[in-house]
This record gives C-alpha cells, structure tokens and sequence, in this order.
DNA sequence: TCCCCTTCCACTTTTGAATTGG
DNA sequence: ACCAATTCAAAAGTGGAAGGGG
C-alpha cells in the first residue's frame, strides 16, 4: 500500500481525488475493485508508467486488470473503461525527467472501453478477475476501431465504470460507480522516454522477451545476418548499422540520474525507503503552475454520492473538442479535488463522474450556479466545455451512447444493429463513423461508448 | 538543431485451424 | 464418428532504430 506522499512526487502536484493513494482496492457501497498486479503498477508507477499509443492502436503494459466483488450476483453489469486526462499540461522528457512543456492540447474525442463481456451478471464478473488486455490506445484522432484516443506527452489515468444494467440501451438509466487506482496513471508516449520504463517494461512483458538482456537478446543480435541486415537495408533504406552496439543498451545518459540500479529493476521493491528518489521523473516544482490552471476551488467531487442515477439524457454533441485554455482539464480537477490530500480518506467512495445531460442552450454559458448538485449535471457544452465537466463526467450524455449501444453484448449482435428509430441522421452518420458497421463481433464490443468529447 | 512521430525490423507470444491418435 | 491432444502456421504484440517533418 503505498501513502500519497508516494505519489506525490511523480504527480508533481497534489493527486487528483480519483488519483488518490490508497489501497489498491476501492470499496464504495458494497462494491469492492482491487486492482490485480499492485506491485507490477507500483513499480511503473514510481518510476512514471509511460505507455506506447501508435496508429493502429498499442496495448497497454501492464494492461488493467481488476477483480470485483460485492456486485449482486444475478443482476447485470457492465464494465467501462476511459482515459481521463491527468492534467491540462503536455510534457516533455528532460534528461531524467518529466517537465511542463506547455498546455494541454484540445482533447482528442473521450472514448470510453466496453469490457467485451457486457452485460454479464454480478457472479459473472466476481468469479474471476476482469481483464482489459485489448483495451488498445492510439494517437490517431480518426481512428475507426474504436480504440482510446490519447494525446502524446500528456498524462491520463484509466477509470473503471461499474453500470448495473440488463443491457445497453438501460444504461443511461442505471446506477454506476467509478473507481480509480493512483498507481495506473500514465504518460502516454509514441517512444518510450526513460529507459527505466523500457527496461521494465521488456523484463515483465512476454512479447518483449526478445529485448532482454540475457540470452535472448544476443540470440537475437546474432542473428542478424548480413543477409537480413542487407534485405533491411534494401527495404528502408538503411544503411546497415552495426548492430553489436545498438539495442538494449539501458545505461544512457537518461539513467544517469538514478543510483544505478537499473539491472535490478524489477527487485527493488525492497528498497522502499528511497522510493521518493526513484520519483525524480517528475519535476516536483511546477507545482503552484499547474494548481492555477485547475478548478480546484470548484472541485465539488468529494461531496458526491457514490451512487446516481443516470436519467433521461439530452441532445448530443458529436467530435466537440474543446479548448483546454478555456476549460481545465478533467482531470486537473480531479487532481485538485485531493482534498484527498492524504491518505486514506481521500481513497474513499467517490463516485463522481456521473451526471444526467439535460438539453441546454450551447450557446448559454455555464456556469457553477447551472449544475444544481450532484445529480443533473451536463456536459460540456460546444466551445464552452462545463467548467466542471471533468468530473461530472457525463458518459450517457444524449443518445449517443445508445447509438453506440445499440448493439448489446456480442452474443447478442453479431452484426450491429441500426441506430433506434428515434435517432438522428447525423447520429446514424457518427456511428458509422466509429466503425459501427463492423460485422466483426470482437470488434463490435470495442467500440466506444462515449467516443465524443465529454468533459 | 531539436523534438516528436512514423515506419520497418526481428523477435516473441497467442490463436486457431489442421492433423493425429485413442 | 467422436473427442481430446498435438502440431504448425499465421496473426498479433513487443521495443529498437532510422528517417522525416515541423
């Protein structure tokens, strides 16, 4: 279990709420998640995970995985997954650490990951743990897979929504609970930036047993023969490279600023006590900074139930992106709301990002007085994303989601079905373009439930 | 020049169809 | 004919590194 003043360092800032250290389980009612492999995501966590988003869309490692319990065994649930932004900064790897490079860029269309096995009753989820493997991330903004869309160099932090409900279409109608773990958060990356990452990252993950250092990796150097290296070259141009003193070379300058304890990585748990040195990638003093650009007077999360519900919903709005310069970031807020601030009790049941999307003006602006309380929330709006739309995170807003539902769990539609009746043109036009023709069933329960902007 | 992104490479694991044996 | 176990090839997932663009 690691205390907050673990985190801190790494956050370079106080923790957002949903970010809150803690226990890696979450109890909120008579839910409890426990996030499965704590140590694995402590140790990225401590150096600062960082996570590989491509075009096609890259797994995460470690990839989220959670065990469930206190669910009602024979009602039904489904399991979301989203990225919500940690911050409203970019970064930038410098030297040994990570620095403000300047404000967030607009946020790419929020997406959220159905877990393929929604709808799926209470014993079904608890009798082992849930798996996110092919949750994918990508920087491709027009991405049709309906893979997470992120921004290079921005840091995000996945939050698991629990929605009891029979099926899709039910579910702007039923109660969910977010749960969030610290030690997931993540800078998402196109190359990996600290080799301590790299490092750990082929240690532990199988599908990189090829860059490890012993055996392996020299199997494989030796394996370049001047045939392979010179129908490489021939291929891309290269020149061939000698390729004795290139890969997995992990002693750059970049380690240069940590005690030299790269070739045991994976072991140093036991070294506890110096962890906030090994928190260095976060450059601890922009602190004053980054609390301005958030909302954090207005962080009303902690007063939050930890259940609403989720009626009826509003008109929608496809591709909104909206300006971080007008509007903090989610998850700014969220990390302002650490109110938390210590400990355990920041740890607890929060429930926030929930909220109903009421029809309302886009052109009126919001304000704080708009959002009576906890329930009734809205979106954000076109251009003038809800001040504290972050954490009133409105998945369900509109009937987007149920353009995208439509289809239930893939048992059920092999194909996904048409738009209901009630929908729009333009709303039939949005899910197509998410892919939502796909006859593909592993396909068809990727696709995103809110794959619009919703903060 | 620097930073970041894209692309290709070699390697590994995973997956699923085909084959084999009882 | 059926089923389980095994084999094998293709697909998918890795990080490294070069090259390109802004």
């Amino acid at each position: 279990m690691q205390s907050i003043r673990d985190f801190k360092p790494n956050f370079s800032g106080p923790p957002p709420s949903s970010m809150a250290a803690g226990p890696d389980a979450y109890l909120q009612g008579n839910m409890r998640m426990t996030l499965e492999d704590p140590e694995l995501w402590k140790n990225f966590h401590e150096i600062g995970t960082e996570m590989i988003i491509t075009k096609p869309g890259r797994r995460m490692f470690p990839h989220c995985k959670i065990n469930l319990s206190g669910l009602i065994p024979c009602a039904k649930y489904i399991l979301l997954v989203d990225m919500v932004p940690v911050d409203g900064f970019r970064y930038k790897w410098n030297k040994e650490k990570w620095e403000v490079a300047g404000k967030a860029e607009p946020q790419p269309p929020c997406r959220t990951y159905l877990h393929p096995d929604s709808p799926a009753p209470g014993s079904h989820w608890m009798k082992q743990s849930v798996s996110f493997l092919k949750l994918k991330l990508t920087n491709n903004t027009l991405d049709q897979h309906g893979h997470i869309i992120l921004h290079s160099m921005h840091r995000y932090h996945p939050r698991f929504h629990i929605v009891q409900a029979d099926d899709l279409f039910s579910v702007r109608w039923s109660v969910f609970q977010t749960f969030t773990f610290p030690e997931t958060s993540f800078t998402a990356v196109t190359a990996y930036q600290n080799t301590k990452i790299t490092k750990l990252k082929i240690d532990h993950n199988p599908f990189a047993k090829g860059f490890r250092d012993e055996g392996t990796t020299k199997k494989r150097r030796s394996n370049k023969t001047p045939a392979c290296l010179e129908k490489r070259a021939k291929t891309s141009g290269a020149l061939i490279r000698d390729s004795e003193d290139s890969p997995t070379d992990f002693c750059r300058s970049s380690y240069e600023g940590y005690d030299g304890e790269e070739g045991d990585l994976p072991k140093r748990k036991e070294v506890d006590g110096v962890k906030e040195e090994r928190y260095s990638p976060w450059a601890a003093d922009r602190e004053p900074s980054v609390r301005t650009e958030s909302p954090a007077g207005a962080e009303p999360r902690d007063i939050y139930n930890t259940e609403q519900l989720v009626p009826a919903p509003a008109s929608y709005q496809p591709y909104r992106f909206h300006e971080y310069g007008k509007s903090p970031s989610p998850s700014s807020s969220v990390g302002s709301s650490s109110s938390s601030g210590s400990g355990r009790s920041s740890f607890e049941s929060r429930v926030p990002d929930v909220a109903t999307v009421p029809d309302h003006d886009p052109s009126k602006p919001r304000t704080h007085e708009d959002y009576p309380g906890v329930l009734n929330m809205t979106m954000a709006q076109a251009g003038k994303p809800a001040v504290i739309g972050h954490h009133i995170y409105s998945p369900y807003g509109g009937e987007q989601p149920l353009g995208q539902w439509s289809g239930a769990g893939p048992a059920q539609y092999p194909h996904p079905p048409p738009p209901p009746p009630h929908l729009t043109t333009d709303y039939s036009t949005q899910a197509v373009h998410h892919g939502y023709h796909h006859g593909n069933v592993a396909e068809w329960s990727q696709y995103p439930l809110f794959s619009y902007s919703c903060w």
